[in-house]
DNA sequence: GATGAATGAGTATTCATTCAT
DNA sequence: CATGAATGAATACTCATTCAT
């Protein structure tokens, strides 16, 4: 139980203050790049002193590093949460995707620069990042693999290599879904959530 | 015919330097990124001086345009060669799984460059680059969208959107292929390349 | 009323700093010439970093067009606030001269500048600067021939075309001057101011 | 008697080509200023190779000084020839004047830097052009005040200093041919010229 | 905490000059 | 002499970071 309500409105304003500028620099980060955005900007945006924004974050990889380390927790959180249910594979797998979708939906900026972290493309902003994202990673396709054996053992997946199986599950989700985002007219929503799941199922399936 | 011999000594050279450049070019920023890696330092990897660099790119963005254009061009048309056999559809997909994987295999830092352009996760070197590697993708994708329609059509893959078959191959390549990258000591290129053809095919051979 | 108070300390401090920032440029820009002076070198005479150099001036052309027009501001008043009294017109004429004989003296660096300018020997710093400068030449051009026009009306100048009066003085001051500036020895000022006094008056006296 | 015929064919040509390229960097220099004009740019413009520039010059100052005190040399050679004519003194004056307004017509490439040297708003190219050209300079005003004093010694120009009044002729000179080439339509020529005399005799014809 | 002026190391780029062919 | 590829010192400018108020 964690003591919410202690906090000051000094504690607040702080905390306010803090979101507002990791937001200013999510959003000209995934817009322009790590190295094409600077302090200052991201201080302006978010409309305070550039001394101020020092004094939330001892530099600009400190900045960036929270930033990507927030949003990854997100999003590792929110997948997470869907893969430890106790409900049954399919029903697992299915919500599994539709996590990962909204996600995809609503935090395009964020997925920029998770994407560029995670994808060995990532501009490297020195190490350090790379092995704290990457646990965050492996745990969750640990947690995949683990619902992928589940399966397999209830006789709904098919035999197979359940670590082969994630890593199908993960390609499939990413591809369809960053096509979508690239174009989002052309296929519905729900259309590429039921491809994902078809797909997938198709080869994975116990007959 | 063309003429390859007509080239001098002089023109020999100077080619030769060109590659040279590039290559320093290529393992810099496969390594550190773009931003990370200065013309200073590409001349010295390079062996040349600072201003035979600019002779050649007339500036830093010019030089990484190249860079990532030759590569995309290699990776395209070695696709593009397999998409375009009349070979059996089987055939075609099992050749270009196999191509894909022969890319990552050898040329993992030009693919670093490559998906932080196509992924988004470009720390935009401006704009410009963006339009041309589109296009080589795109008609990649849709070479690839006509194979499965022609598989579609001879009864070897079953009924269903190629475009999405296609979206699903690329999904499975790149997500065991960079898995494999990551840890090749893990499983072995061939297991590799034995489950995405078993996994897509499993999704979309017809009965 | 103007609010002079309102100035805090630390826009006093501001002000002064680019005072002293286009003080020591002067310096610099009349003994060496615009492009044998580096930003450095500037930053350095003034005691600044280079950076705060940039904070006040966005490039070394503003820097230097800056420089220029506030020193044409100046001359350019000061002449001006010469022609615009409504004295008798030979008092005008002889204030006219003692003024420019003044500046001369006083501001030898600037006016190496301002005739590189004016001169067309401008070491063409781009263009733009020549509009500006140019136009307030040519209104103390304009005031020039209106004292003589209202001289002649007077009848204390002779007949003839107003324009060319002032194209006489001039010729007659600069070349007085600039004489007198490469060889103050020789010619005392007061000889100077006398003698080009004379020749104007020779020339242009009603009889 | 210099031996002007024995030049074999090939000197002829080092002299055209040396002349080539001093047209080419006059036009270069007087249209964008010495420093923002490159050696490789001349070479382009005089359609030689950038070694063979250098050849010819050792070096980007030494060019310019050959081109300089070419065309200074011309400029004085004129003006010269006319004042050691022993005609009579106002014919000698009125040609002087001609022969100066032919100049600035003529070649207002080359005056733009011959103002610039002598204005003191040389954009100095390093010193010792500046005592050669001052020589130069210097003779000529010598003998432009022993026109003078001969005017006086014969009654024909009124008593006085014979320095100020060269000075005066050129004040009046220079400011009137200047005002004209910048506005050439405004005033013919011919008026110019005529008033520069009048305007000088005024001053200092004997009574 | 908040401010923003000052700092100066770092980087892209230019261009005079050399020299092997 | 002619060529032009190669050189590298020099310079404009940026931006992360500090610190006095």
């Amino acid at each position: 139980m964690m003591e919410k309500k202690k906090l000051s409105r000094r504690e607040m304003d702080k905390l306010r203050h803090r979101r507002q500028m990791l937001a200013a620099a999510l959003d000209l980060f995934s817009l322009k790049g790590y190295h094409n955005v600077s302090m200052h900007e991201i201080a302006g945006k978010a409309e305070f002193a550039i001394g101020t924004l020092y004094k939330f974050f001892k530099n600009k990889e400190d900045l960036y590093k929270a930033l990507i380390m927030e949003k990854a927790d997100e999003y590792h959180r929110a997948l997470s949460d869907v893969l430890s249910k106790e409900n049954d594979t399919l029903a697992v797998i299915g919500d599994y995707i539709a996590a990962k979708a909204q996600i995809f939906a609503n935090s395009v900026a964020a997925l920029r620069l998770y994407f560029a972290e995670t994808r060995g493309a990532s501009f490297n902003i020195k190490a350090g990042l790379d092995q704290d994202i990457r646990k965050l990673y492996d745990e969750m396709v640990e947690q995949l693999v683990s619902t992928m054996k589940r399966g397999i053992d209830r006789k709904v997946l098919k035999e197979g290599d359940p670590y082969y199986m994630a890593v199908a599950l993960e390609g499939l989700t990413n591809s369809f879904l960053f096509c979508w985002l690239e174009d989002p007219k052309h296929h519905s929503y729900e259309e590429n959530v039921q491809m994902i799941k078809e797909m997938f199922l198709n080869g994975c399936l116990a007959k």
